[in-house]
DNA sequence: GTCTGCCAG
């Protein structure tokens, strides 16, 4: 194209050298961060002392910027320094960002490591993780000898494998100080939530305070009691719903996917009624279950004129941040697991929140403007609860723990130095379990087996890796890794409420008077078959996002199977041998039809229901085992598996001496 | 004849 020179000259183009605009943003946003004034002082301080802690509320740019400054003084020494996260998608995420800003290729000096994801290369010295990785890689190598620096993100969130961590780095930083070794520097990141715990726990090390971009917010507590939180809700929605302008988001917090999604067609159902000048109203149900894709309208911008209201459980607490929000309605009550290590059973039960959670829930209100939060509950009530939660260490089954702990050489679990301890009890239990599955030895050593050893290699629950382990005497290794693999994903099984019937109906086809595990085989296979057609998941009620997860934890196990020779055997139609192996890992979680038509679990002799979800809800097989015990209206056993008494009483001869199976 | 929150390897 001419330009015409007699023309009064058009208005100047501007132009840059490739990217140079995008970069100086980037260099700017980085200076303008909260944490940048006390850059200098806090590379002083990691200098000085072996274990920093620091507070800092979210947006101060510590995660990014930490290792970042670290690494342009020099104080990794030329070698890498390890940031973990709670979750894959902080650690991918916050990766990425980094690397933008230091101007260079994932992989190359900033790379990620999650499960199935590995982006670091040997150029790699600052490497975002998750906590559960540098956990599992620490027990190969203890000292951590590939590290100078590690930091734990996030370490409010006191995830079982952080609690594990801050103990696994003491060890290592005093042992490396001992053996004359390149120190390991520790640095501690939480927010600001029991700041003396954690000093006192890190050898009374510095604490240094950043502040955060948090704007201000109003903090509104309910006048009186309420009986029913849904209902009270669903009258504070409104309540603000009609006065607040348009464009300002409301976030509520409830517990789970029922009561979301009933509430979500209740809101629906009034706001379609509402008269008057209102803003419209887009509802979206927020929890982790829900698709991908039903997830990502949660983030599409609310339109003019509009309000979006989304209704959600603890996911958006932590693991998802939206824009827009300016008010959030918390109930005060949250779903969780308790963990009654006597009876080995599960109970999921809603209960109150912690201090803590309520204020991070309030502080969804605040990320983008000054915002409220209307609480469901008196400030008499917020009083009484706890200040902050349990951390999950203390609520859960051990035995995985225990074991990684002890193929690290830990062997006195019952004293290992950890932040909160476990009970003696629930401690005790793991280390009972790992013996009876021949993990650990038989006396007070606390000393791997062979076995054990294997089994500490293997990502899953001890008594999963031991099935792994069986599959080589009964040759059917090929069928073990598909079940397992299905059993330590989220379930593959997908039942809409409003199609249930038909979905029962359409997998009738799968189910096998064995019992669950060999209807998810059966699945496995009918999916391999169709060579995972999307469609033929629709028709069947499958969910493909889990299916898919399966087959790559599928391929992992099978990895590590190869590196210990295990055979890779089929056994083709004779499920015997499947089923004996799952005895091999789950004898203890037996049970034995009474003359009455009642099961007793063999462990407890407590009475037990088989689930209605089973293959073999109408079925009276004489020896049952199962995956899980679920303590709700009944006690109920989940994922059955038929079985012998012989082979119940042939995997563990002196368990059952005591109580002998009756037929 | 159920009622499962969230995350990780």
């Amino acid at each position: 194209m001419m330009l015409n020179t007699s023309e009064p000259s058009p208005k100047r183009m501007k132009f840059s050298q490739n990217g140079d605009d995008h970069y100086a943003k980037i260099k700017e946003e980085r200076f303008k961060l909260p944490i940048r004034p006390v850059k200098h002082k806090l590379i002083q301080e990691v200098q000085r002392h072996p274990t920093v802690i620091i507070i800092g509320e979210t947006g101060s740019g510590k995660t990014t910027q930490i290792p970042q400054y670290l690494y342009e003084a020099g104080v990794h020494r030329n070698s890498i320094i390890a940031i973990t996260q709670p979750r894959k998608v902080a650690a991918i995420t916050v990766s990425q960002r980094v690397a933008l800003e230091k101007r260079s290729d994932i992989g190359d000096l900033v790379g990620y490591c999650v499960r199935f994801d590995d982006s670091t290369t040997e150029k790699t010295k600052i490497k975002y993780m998750t906590d559960g990785m540098l956990l599992r890689e620490s027990i190969l190598d203890p000292l951590m000898k590939r590290y100078s620096i590690v930091i734990l993100d996030e370490a409010h969130e006191r995830t079982i494998q952080t609690d594990v961590l801050f103990g696994v780095v003491k060890s290592a930083q005093r042992q490396r100080q001992r053996n004359g070794m390149r120190p390991l520097k520790v640095i501690v990141m939480s927010a600001t939530m029991d700041v003396d715990h954690f000093s006192q726990y890190f050898n009374k090390a510095p604490v240094l305070y950043l502040e955060g971009r948090q704007f201000p917010i109003r903090v509104m507590f309910s006048k009186e009691e309420q009986s029913d939180y849904l209902f009270s809700s669903l009258v504070t929605l409104f309540q603000i719903h009609r006065e607040a302008p348009a464009q300002e988001d409301i976030l509520i917090f409830l517990t789970g996917q029922e009561e979301i999604e009933s509430a979500v067609k209740s809101i629906k159902d009034i706001s379609s009624t509402l008269m008057g000048n209102v803003p419209n109203m887009i509802v979206c149900p927020l929890y982790a279950a829900l698709p991908p894709q039903q997830q990502l309208k949660v983030f599409q911008k609310t339109p003019k004129g509009c309000r979006k209201v989304i209704v959600s459980t603890n996911v958006a607490e932590t693991s998802v941040t939206i824009s827009g929000v300016r008010f959030v309605i918390d109930s005060g009550k949250v779903k969780a697991k308790i963990y009654n290590s006597r009876g080995g059973l599960d109970l999921m039960k809603v209960v109150n929140l912690s201090q803590a959670q309520a204020q991070q829930r309030c502080g969804r209100a605040g990320r983008e403007a000054p915002g409220s939060c209307y609480r469901l509950y008196t400030e008499q009530q917020y009083d009484t609860f706890k200040k902050t939660t349990v951390p999950e260490i203390q609520r859960c089954n051990l035995a995985s723990v225990v074991l990684q702990l002890v193929a690290m050489g830990i062997h006195d679990v019952i004293n290992f130095d950890f932040m909160d301890k476990p009970s003696p009890e629930a401690i005790h239990t793991a280390v009972e379990q790992l013996k009876l599955l021949g993990a650990l030895e038989n006396n007070d050593e606390a000393k791997l087996t062979p076995a054990g050893k294997n089994m500490a290699a293997f990502p899953l629950d001890p008594r999963l890796s031991k099935v792994v382990l069986a599959a080589k005497d009964f040759e059917c290794l090929e069928e073990i890794l598909t079940i397992v693999s299905l059993l330590s994903v989220d379930s593959i099984l997908f039942t809409p409420q409003n199609k249930r019937e038909h979905a029962l109906a359409v997998r009738e086809k799968f189910m096998s008077s064995e019992g669950d595990h060999i209807t998810l085989l059966n699945i496995y296979k009918a999916y391999k078959g169709v060579q995972g057609n999307k469609a033929w998941c629709q028709e069947n009620f499958i969910n493909q996002r889990n299916m898919r997860t399966a087959i790559d934890v599928r391929r992992q196990l099978r990895e590590i199977c190869v590196k210990q020779s295990l055979p890779f055997n089929t056994c083709g139609l004779d499920t015997a041998s499947v089923r004996k192996c799952l005895v091999s890992g789950f004898f203890m979680n037996s049970a034995e039809l009474q003359r009455e038509g009642e099961y007793i679990s063999l462990s407890t002799r407590k009475p037990v229901t088989i689930h209605p979800s089973s293959a073999l809800f109408h079925c009276k097989p004489s020896y049952v085992i199962y995956n899980e015990l679920v303590q709700t209206s009944k006690c109920y056993m989940r994922d059955l598996c038929v079985v012998d008494a012989a082979w119940l009483y042939d995997s563990a001869p002196s368990y059952f001496k005591k109580k002998k199976p009756t037929g």
